[in-house]
RNA sequence: GUCCCCAUCGUCUAGCCUGGCCUAGGACGUCGGCCUUUCAAGCCGGCAACACGGGUUCGAAUCCCGUUGGGGACACCA
């Protein structure tokens, strides 16, 4: 049994698409169930649409997510020499002619044979001529196959029967000496030793086109896998007019890489009922047969629940990680809290404190993403607390103000926090005060945590730590007279 | 226009290959309830689908044909 070579084969036109995430995932799941290898390659023959800063973001994406690639990253535009070389063999193959028909030519005349309803492909003029390239500037065409049929058995999609007349000589160097997808992509599939070429569904009509030139190059077809597409709430093909498409931007907006990837995987792939996988699960439980054949609506809430899912379920220090950026940029820096945790300027190393894992897991019930972690996170960074006013307003009251110092009084009695004794003593207050435990509890979680919602009163004591929990309810009973 | 792919709740899907176990299961969302010091979480329950029409068969979501609908491809883009 030869080994497992797939590949993941970007273009670096823009920023690392959801729908590309998918397909690599499909491929590197494969690889890595079957202990093969994973090769990643930059399409960028295009030298006017691809960028510098688009392979970065691809490489940058790849390893946010985590797929981590074996061979590579090879660059097209590094191989020329290859595209070239194998393009003049099909030339004296008698495979490949060369065309002078000028672009725009090929442009006027295609609208024109639309307008009179005819298939669009190339009439084959030069077919026959026996052109050579003394100007410079013709292009290659392949001498595609006319008659019989060619037949694909796709992992996915099972038997396709394309017929051969409906195919046309596709250019596969262009005039300026640049090879085209359609063949750059077959040399390289075929150098590469790729076993199974999985892409989106996009390409299968590329298939019959390139599968020949295998065959002229007298190189054996791989096996093709062809992922149904990823759709709009319009069904209409995912673009950025449906929200966020770069993986990045999931990111930035506090999404988990390994939410996104369950998340990513269950659209078009399913092992019965379950939803959460871990990664070892996804590599052992993989399976094309599984892979569903239409495509998929990209559902934002559905996405949303498994972060949820993550963020409530992952080691909390793993999510206290993630969270370093996060807690950065929303300006938490220059707190005690943040300077204390060691590492968080370099956040590949180290560990966060047993006090910010804490504050995950006491929080985290209650967030879907890290942006929503931090607004819970926030009150417990820094000496004082800001309130919010409404909050203030309706609850650190003149009236409350005696009661809540009454607390403030019997917890200064305790040398330290214990969560049972200062529960115990709060109860017995407010028994004694014959008020029901939410009159009291509300004033003082605004004035601990400035808002009306939080965990646990006593979990926030615990997280902010005797000293801070009496200083702020001073400041709430400060504030109770203001108001 | 031509070619190709696809079709189960609003959405992701199980079931389809190997017809009866399907009065079609799960999940998201949604609605209602329970729990409760707040907000959540959690738990319980409700609503909700085999696109349509023909066959084949004792029996079809499952097999076959057609229709309709959706998507994709037809570049010196990838």
């Amino acid at each position: 049994m030869t080994q497992v070579r797939v590949r993941f084969a970007p273009s670096p036109t823009g920023l690392l698409h959801i729908g590309g995430v998918r397909t690599a995932l499909f491929n590197w799941l494969f690889a890595r169930q079957q202990k093969g290898v994973f090769v990643l390659r930059i399409e960028d023959t295009d030298q006017s649409r691809s960028t510098d800063e688009s392979i970065q973001a691809i490489i940058e994406g790849m390893k946010w997510v985590g797929l981590d690639w074996d061979e590579g990253p090879y660059r097209q535009t590094e191989r020329m020499d290859l595209y070239r070389s194998h393009a003049m063999q099909l030339l004296e193959k008698g495979r490949a002619y060369w065309c002078a028909c000028k672009a725009e030519e090929l442009d006027a005349r295609r609208k024109e044979a639309e307008a009179k309803g005819l298939s669009p492909k190339y009439d084959g003029r030069c077919r026959d001529r026996g052109l050579t390239n003394q100007a410079g500037d013709a292009a290659l065409r392949f001498k595609a196959p006319q008659e019989g049929e060619t037949v694909v058995d796709d992992l996915i999609k099972g038997k396709i029967v394309f017929d051969n007349n409906v195919q046309d000589d596709l250019i596969i160097l262009r005039s300026n000496g640049y090879p085209t997808y359609n063949f750059s992509v077959v040399v390289d599939d075929a150098l590469m030793n790729i076993t199974h070429v999985v892409r989106g569904d996009d390409h299968l009509t590329n298939t019959p086109r390139q599968v020949p030139i295998f065959q002229a190059l007298g190189f054996p077809v791989p096996q093709f896998g062809h992922l149904p597409m990823i759709l709009g709430s319009d069904k209409a093909r995912l673009s950025k007019r449906h929200g966020a498409t770069s993986i990045m931007a999931y990111k930035d907006m506090g999404y988990l890489p390994d939410a996104m990837v369950n998340y990513l995987v269950r659209l078009g792939w399913s092992h019965g009922d379950q939803e959460l996988f871990t990664r070892q699960e996804l590599i052992e439980k993989f399976s094309w047969k599984n892979v569903q054949t239409s495509a998929a609506v990209f559902n934002p809430e559905k996405l949303l629940w498994v972060n949820e899912q993550y963020i409530k379920k992952s080691d909390p220090k793993q999510v206290a990680m993630l969270l370093w950026p996060h807690l950065k940029q929303a300006g938490l820096e220059d707190t005690e809290e943040y300077k204390k945790e060691p590492l968080a300027s370099a956040l590949q190393y180290g560990e966060p404190t047993e006090w910010l894992v804490n504050l995950v897991v006491m929080v985290r019930e209650r967030t879907k993403t890290l942006l929503e972690t931090v607004h819970w996170v926030r009150p417990y960074f820094g000496q004082t607390v800001t309130f919010e006013d409404e909050a203030a307003k309706k609850f650190l009251t003149p009236a409350i103000a005696p009661i809540v110092g009454k607390l403030l009084t019997r917890f200064e009695a305790f040398p330290a926090f214990s969560k049972q004794q200062w529960e115990g003593a709060f109860k017995q207050l407010v028994e004694e005060e014959g008020v029901k435990m939410g009159q009291l509890a509300q004033p003082v979680r605004v004035a601990l945590t400035g808002r009306t919602a939080s965990p646990g009163l006593f979990d926030v004591m615990e997280v902010l730590g005797r000293d801070r929990t009496l200083f702020r309810l001073r400041q709430g009973i400060e504030r109770a007279f203001h108001t």
